[in-house]
This record gives C-alpha cells, sequence and structure tokens, in this order.
DNA sequence: GCCAACGTTGGC
DNA sequence: GCCAACGTTGGC
C-alpha cells in the first residue's frame, strides 16, 4: 500500500464544528459542489489524513480527520452528480495555526490555502503537512 | 460591511 | 463561443 496522502478539508463552524465532528466521531463530508474540490474527493483513500480547518470564524486547523470510507454518492445531492467521502475524527491540533501564521510562514509559501481561498478541499503536501503539524505541535 | 476571486447563467 | 451580470465564498 502507498503512503498515505495529505489533504485539507473547510468547514464553517456554524455550520458544521470540529467539536461536532469529535462528538460524532465518524462524519460523512456532503455538500461540495465544485469539481476540483469534488476531484480531491475522488482521489482520496482510506487512510488518508487531512487538517480540518474552520473557514469564516477562527480561520484556523484545529484538527485532524482520518478518510474512513473513499467517495461515493453524495446523499444531499439530488441529482447524484457529486460525491462525498466520510471521515473519522483523529485528533484536536493542540496548538490550533492560524491563517495568519500560514500566511507568514515562509516554508509554507504557495499553499492553495492562501492561494486559492474558495476551495473547500484541497491537497497538502507532505512538506507542507510537516510544517503546519509542528507549528500546531500536532504529534499524530 | 466591503471587496476580490471565481463559478454559473443567459443574451447575443 | 464570448462576455456581462449576478451569486457565493471567504478574508479583511
Amino acid at each position: 500500500m502507498s503512503k498515505p496522502a495529505h489533504w485539507l478539508v473547510k468547514s464553517e463552524p456554524d455550520a458544521f464544528s470540529w467539536d461536532q465532528q469529535v462528538k460524532h466521531g465518524t462524519e460523512a463530508w456532503t455538500g461540495v459542489r465544485n469539481h476540483q474540490a469534488a476531484a480531491f474527493l475522488k482521489a482520496m483513500k482510506k487512510g488518508d489524513l487531512a487538517f480540518f480547518y474552520h473557514s469564516n470564524e477562527g480561520k484556523e486547523i484545529v484538527g485532524v480527520v482520518r478518510v474512513v470510507r473513499e467517495a461515493y454518492q453524495d446523499p444531499t445531492d439530488d441529482t447524484g452528480r457529486w460525491v462525498c467521502v466520510d471521515v473519522q475524527a483523529v485528533s484536536p491540533v493542540p496548538k490550533p495555526v492560524t491563517l495568519a501564521t500560514i500566511k507568514t510562514e515562509p516554508k509554507l509559501e504557495g499553499i492553495a490555502l492562501v492561494r486559492q481561498s474558495r476551495l473547500s478541499v484541497m491537497p497538502i503536501s507532505d512538506a507542507h503537512w510537516a510544517v503546519i503539524a509542528k507549528l500546531g505541535g500536532w504529534k499524530g
């Protein structure tokens, strides 16, 4: 089996927060209606890890989730054209990493979170993952 | 509250 | 097929 890939998923805490993710344990990551983001959902493999980012409010990476079910039809989509995955809470990021921090960290230059602010699902390179994990005091 | 980025829609 | 108008997301 190949090495797990890394991702970042966004949620507005008003709609669905990290606390809810932790309470639910496993949650269907639904509602993605953007082709680029959907393509990333389809590329996710069981066991991949993703940062959980709070957009709008907080604007910080607060936790890590694991993909436990690969892309399947999004039950919240009437057209049947969009997919979702199931993710499971792994652990919180001890020191949430804010967007401001990410922007000022030279090692994170070019990260999609900053470059494409509207994208809600994106890949994170191994190098960037390691930098963010270190900033957040996340040991896995 | 404003604005930039970007996707979608519809007229031509 | 082009492009203006409009809606949504998300940062500031």
